[in-house]
DNA sequence: GTCTATATTTCGATAGAC
DNA sequence: GTCTATCGAAATATAGAC
């Protein structure tokens, strides 16, 4: 029940569809979308998007499904930007990676829609929570896990550092965008500098130079 | 335009919509709540509801925002949970309450909701963030700013603080109840007291006792 | 103020021609 | 495979009696 098996029948309008469905689905949310608007902004009529997808909840799914998908290629993407850094500097820039996909008006959009429809399609959540953070949880964890055998952390559970690393980043920037009133982005950098001091005052190899 | 003046004649029937409105609304969102279902839970006709309400929208703005205003009050309870205690116990406590009502299925509901309609009704998201998050962070503030006058925080900005403190709590544990796939909840209190200890290690006075 | 019954609209889904 | 035209259900909103 994929992405392609919930295409009957692939094709280039099929991708039409489903690229409209992406905008409106995220824009406006399911409920708001009705299927006159999908067809329009598609460029294909309503009977050519049943001969494709069998309801519109179908349709939802799919597109969400492979919005999740993409979400992993970008998060992916950015793993190695902390390469051959001092433990300070490769956090922040680590952190302004972090913000700004998490800040991208998709990215924003795409989990809005999936939490507003999480009870009617409670998979999705999974799905996303596998795609999004799970990959940038992973990723960081792998650099700590680097950065610990290198001397520059404490010994401590890498996994555990990097939640509150990315907590700390995080801060109620995530819940103020999803509310739709994000804070200034003055206020961002210096966010990150103290975000980062705060996790070196924990983990950090004591008796590194600084 | 607030949820009195929405309602165009006050009453006891009223109340009911009110509070069916608030059930219906949170369990399912808005576009999947129906006049018929919501009458028949307030157990009033259809009409009685538009004799007090001028449409669905009216009555959900109504309802989110008076929603909204009753989390103000939950959440100032508990500001004096941590009176004379050491500040690591403090912590713990602040962090146990502060996480218990983020995980209580209303104020979930109640967030899902207006996270979910926060493109149709902009403003509710200003609303929910000044009452909730915005009550915490000024309580927690202001037991850190405390804190710090009795000299067992370093010489901080305590708002800031606050703000980490908060952010470590919440951890992902937010965005996974929102997405409906809570953690189990034996990994809640390690994970407060990991989050104090972050937080001591970068604003505990070096020169209190441990 | 409240009800029953109904009007009106919106929208998901389909039939049938090409 | 795709379109035009349409059906039928569901849902919002209202009319009119009490």
């Amino acid at each position: 029940m994929d992405a392609v098996s919930a295409c009957k029948n692939p094709s280039k309008k099929a991708e039409q569809v489903l690229d409209a469905a992406r905008r409106l689905f995220v824009e406006r949310g399911f409920g708001a979308t009705n299927m006159d608007a999908l067809a329009a902004a598609a460029g294909v009529s309503k009977a050519t998007i049943y001969a494709h997808y069998d309801s519109k909840e179908a349709l939802f799914a799919a597109t969400a499904r492979r919005e999740c998908r993409r979400l992993v290629v970008r998060m992916a993407i950015g793993e190695d930007v902390a390469e051959h850094r001092a433990l300070d500097t490769a956090l922040t820039h680590i952190g302004r990676a972090f913000l700004d996909a998490l800040m991208s008006p998709e990215i924003v959009g795409l989990l809005r829609m999936v939490i507003a429809e999480s009870t009617r399609f409670p998979e999705l959540g999974q799905i996303y929570y596998d795609s999004a953070p799970g990959q940038t949880l992973t990723s960081v964890t792998c650099y700590l896990e680097r950065a610990r055998r290198e001397g520059l952390l404490i010994d401590c559970d890498t996994r555990r550092a990097a939640e509150q690393f990315l907590s700390l980043l995080r801060g109620d920037l995530h819940l103020r965008i999803l509310l739709g009133h994000p804070p200034p982005r003055a206020e961002r950098d210096p966010a990150i500098d103290e975000a980062v001091a705060t996790f070196v005052a924990r983990y950090g190899a004591r008796a590194s130079a600084s």
